[in-house]
DNA sequence: GCCGCTGCGCACCAAAAAGTGCGTAGCACC
DNA sequence: GGTGCTACGCACTTTTTGGTGCGCAGCGGC
C-alpha cells in the first residue's frame, strides 16, 4: 500500500482517504441531516446535539470545499443560508449507510438496541409538545 | 440521534461507534493484511509502512480486546505469535472493502489511479529480487 | 440609539492520537 | 560471555482534533 499525496496531505491507503474526507466527529452527522432536504445553519445547530458553532462552520466549509455539499445564500434580511447534498454527497451517503447499518449490528451484539432508543426519544418529544 | 455510553466511552451515533472500533490510522491496515492468512508481529511490521512498534502493539491489543482478531502464541524459541481474523473481524472486512472501493472511486475522480500505483510498486519489488 | 437575530471569524485552551526512544526476558549461537 | 532475535512495555513529546468564549456586520423594530 503506497502512500498518496494530494494537496500536501498524505494518505496511507484508500480507506484513510475516505475517512479524512468524511470522517471526524461532525461530518457524518451533518451529511446525515442533509440527506432528505436542504437545511440552514441554525437548523443544523439545533438538530445536532453537542456541536459548537465553530465546529459546524468548519465542518460545512470543508464539506463544501470537497464538493459533498453546496451552499446557497439568500440576500434576505436577516440573511439565510441553505446547505444541501451534491450528487457526490449523495454517493457518499450510500457508503455511510452501509457503515451505519454495520454499526447498528455491532451495537446490538454489544447489547444495545439503538433504534429502540431513537423511538423512545421521539416519544419524549411528543409528550413535550 | 441520542448518545450511547458503553464502558464509559461515549458515541454520538452508530457510525461513530464503528469508527471508534476500527478507525484510526492503523487498525484497517492491520485487518487488511490478516484478511487472507494469519500473520506474525514481525511480518506485520515489515509489511505496514511507517508503523511504529508501539502503534502496532497497541493496535493489535485493541483489536483483540474488541474481538476482531485472535492471538496465538507458540512457546518456541525465539517466541512466535500469530494474529488472525475472527469471524467478527471478517464481517468488519466486508464493510472495510465497501469503504475502500469508494475510496478508489474518489481517488480516481481526483485524478489518481491507485491500483496502477500498486502494480508499479509490485514491479519495483520484482526488479529488486 | 439600542437590542436582537443570523452566519460567521479568530484567539486561545484542553484532550486525544500518534511518534520517539529506550529497556527487557529468554534462549541460541559463536 | 557478548550479541542477536522476538514480542513486547513505559515515559515523554509532538501533532491533530475539538471546545470555549468573544466579536462583528447589517438590517429591522421599538
Amino acid at each position: 500500500m503506497p502512500d498518496v499525496i494530494v494537496n500536501k496531505q498524505q494518505f496511507y491507503n484508500p480507506v484513510d482517504y475516505v475517512l479524512k474526507k468524511i470522517g471526524g466527529t461532525w461530518k457524518i452527522p451533518v451529511l446525515w441531516r442533509l440527506q432528505k432536504k436542504a437545511r440552514r445553519y441554525s437548523e443544523l445547530q439545533k438538530d445536532i446535539p453537542h456541536i459548537s458553532q465553530k465546529m459546524l462552520t468548519q465542518t460545512l466549509k470543508e464539506l463544501e470545499a470537497d464538493g459533498f455539499i453546496s451552499k446557497q445564500t439568500f440576500p434576505e434580511v436577516p440573511p439565510r443560508t441553505e446547505y444541501s447534498l451534491t450528487p457526490k454527497g449523495q454517493q457518499a451517503m450510500e457508503v455511510i449507510v452501509v457503515i451505519r447499518n454495520y454499526g447498528l449490528q455491532l451495537l446490538q451484539a454489544d447489547g444495545i438496541d439503538y433504534e429502540a432508543m431513537i423511538k423512545a426519544e421521539a416519544e419524549q418529544k411528543k409528550k413535550q409538545s
